[in-house]
RNA sequence: GGGCCCUUAGCUCAGCCCGGUUAGAGCGGCAGACUCUUAAUCUGCGCGUCGCAGGUUCGAAUCCUGCAGGGCCCA
């Protein structure tokens, strides 16, 4: 039986690292600094100050006073002069703090810990090697942190620690923002594009009685009041439809859809989709669109429409390639295939995919074409002319019998997305429910389910339409060369972690 | 689902192959010096559930098994 740590007695290096940071601001406190301030105002931030005076002289001092604020990043105390980096929302800055500016407040450097959020009111300066600094004359402590910062010249390497305590991450590394920055300028792209064409943007739920639109697993819930279960929508299509219904032409929605699948590199269970809808127009006009709005967020992001992506160049202001589905898979087979073949199934055995007899001859073709054909689809293409078995929205196509306009925009090997020439018949949308329902009998898990209240709306009368729907997060894997979902997801789900006790 | 790899201090990492004193280093922390630093430097000090649970052994961070979390590759 070992003896209980005696009380207050550091039992580690965190417990000491806390207790010292707990100590230093009931000292504060007892000095009356309070550890926790309301606010401040800073005139300038850290990128602005680099940008305005980059041309001023070494050992200079200015008579310009700002403001500024944010995180203690590094901390060099001699004496009676100290340096502090800075880091705010841009960038770092600079603090140069003396006992001969400051007077008493100089005091305050003695309690800082690296991590402390404060603001600094000084003059701009630069020392004598050039650093540009706030000379300042009063220093504010903000807010004290109490934990110790990760490392301050390695950061946060693991991977996993990264991504589950991303606000560390975040402050170590200023590299880290660009998962926030990337993002932000890439809808800002899409959505400046779409407004000047006259979309409009709107929200429909995420809670839906029959979660449709995409053949996936969905997450169920439960209202209780309505004691009813609702499901989180896997796709945003059925309700943007009805809208069309409803006499709105050109609309989008930008919104979460969540899947109830596996977590690796390229699958989060939930991910950020955007769906187009143009009444009158159709498969392609919607290439169109998704060439448009591709370089536009590529240009946002990158500053140009060349890309590299896992060490190829792509250009995104071509207008890209186009192919057909069973155009390109008999082209890697070396042999005419169509979905008339009846030894269709032979010719997949033979290309190392293996078929479910309850498969039909179109989803033999696309589990082709998915395993052949989408990964060598480095080039920016247009995949069109899907099987009918497998598009249950889409339109049937103008010329080709058993084949719809539906369209895949590949880039890098990666589906970007899915854009149809929507289906208006609601007869044919009725027959076509039917035979997924059929199939979710006979065990698909991820079958279409039937969803009545939209086949009602449709025999209302929907007008001819192109529907887009583009994956944002894999939009942003291409623009940012990043190699998994995680990159680019503030905070990807984990397993949870089993707990210390 | 299959294979390979990782998990040691708050953080970044040695040590593990070939078992053997009290498990190391840097950052961070504490005490001190320092008016131009740039991951500041210098002096002194402390701080560990070696992922978890078993097993082998006189002795396990180290060898074996299982489990958990993570990473990479394949399907």
């Amino acid at each position: 039986m070992s003896e209980p740590p005696e009380a207050g007695e550091p039992r580690g290096r965190l417990e000491e690292a806390l207790r010292a940071r707990h100590d230093a601001l009931e000292s504060l406190r007892a000095h009356g600094v309070e550890p926790f301030a309301l606010g401040y105002e800073p005139s300038a931030h850290a990128t602005d100050l680099h940008d305005r005076y980059a041309d001023l002289a070494p050992a200079s001092t200015t008579e310009d006073r700002v403001a500024v604020a944010g995180r203690v990043v590094l901390l060099r105390r001699h004496g009676k002069l100290s340096f502090v980096t800075l880091r705010d929302a841009t960038g770092d800055i600079q603090l140069m703090l003396s006992e001969e500016a400051m007077g008493r407040n100089y005091g305050l450097v003695r309690d800082l810990d690296l991590g402390d959020i404060v603001g600094a009111d000084g003059v701009v300066a630069t020392t004598k090697r050039g650093e540009l600094s706030v000379k300042a004359s009063e220093l504010t402590l903000l807010t004290k942190a109490l934990r110790p910062m990760p490392e301050k010249w390695h950061g946060l390497k693991d991977p996993e620690l990264q991504q589950r305590q991303r606000h560390l991450q975040l402050l170590s590394d200023l590299d880290a923002r660009r998962i926030v920055t990337a993002r932000a300028q890439a809808l800002r792209a899409v959505r400046e594009l779409l407004d000047s064409r006259g979309f409009v943007e709107v929200e429909t739920p995420v809670l839906q009685p029959v979660a449709g639109g995409a053949m996936a697993r969905p997450f169920v819930t439960h209202h209780h009041v309505l004691d009813t279960d609702l499901f989180l929508r896997i796709s945003l299509e059925l309700y943007l439809k009805r809208l069309l219904v409803g006499g709105l032409e050109r609309i989008y929605e930008i919104g979460r859809n969540f899947r109830n699948e596996g977590i690796d590199r390229s699958h989060n269970p939930e991910f950020t989709m955007l769906e187009v809808y143009q009444a009158y127009g159709d498969y392609f006009s919607m290439m169109e669109l998704t060439q448009a709005m591709v370089r536009a967020a590529a240009l946002a992001v990158t500053g140009s429409e060349r890309v590299t992506f896992r060490g190829t160049e792509l250009d995104l202001g071509l207008d890209w390639d186009r192919v057909t589905v069973l155009g390109s898979v008999s082209e890697q087979v070396g042999e005419e295939v169509t979905l008339d073949r009846t030894d269709l199934p032979i010719i997949a055995e033979r290309n190392g995919v293996h078929v479910d007899p309850k498969w039909g001859p179109g989803k033999v073709a696309i589990e082709l074409y998915e395993k052949l054909v989408e990964p060598t689809l480095v080039k920016p293409t247009f995949v069109m002319d899907f099987p009918r078995e497998v598009s249950p929205l889409a339109r049937p196509h103008r010329m080709k019998p058993n084949l719809t306009e539906h369209v895949d925009p590949v880039v890098g090997g990666i589906e970007l997305g899915t854009a149809y020439s929507e289906l208006t018949d609601p007869i044919e949308q009725r027959a076509k429910f039917e035979l997924q329902r059929q199939a979710k009998l006979a065990g698909n898990e991820e079958a279409h389910p039937f969803d009545e209240d939209f086949v009602e709306a449709l025999e209302y009368g929907m007008p001819p339409a192109g529907g887009l729907g583009l994956g944002i997060d894999r939009l942003l894997m291409i623009l940012t060369d990043a190699g998994s979902l995680r990159d680019l997801i503030l905070f990807p789900h984990h397993r949870p972690e089993t707990p210390r006790s």
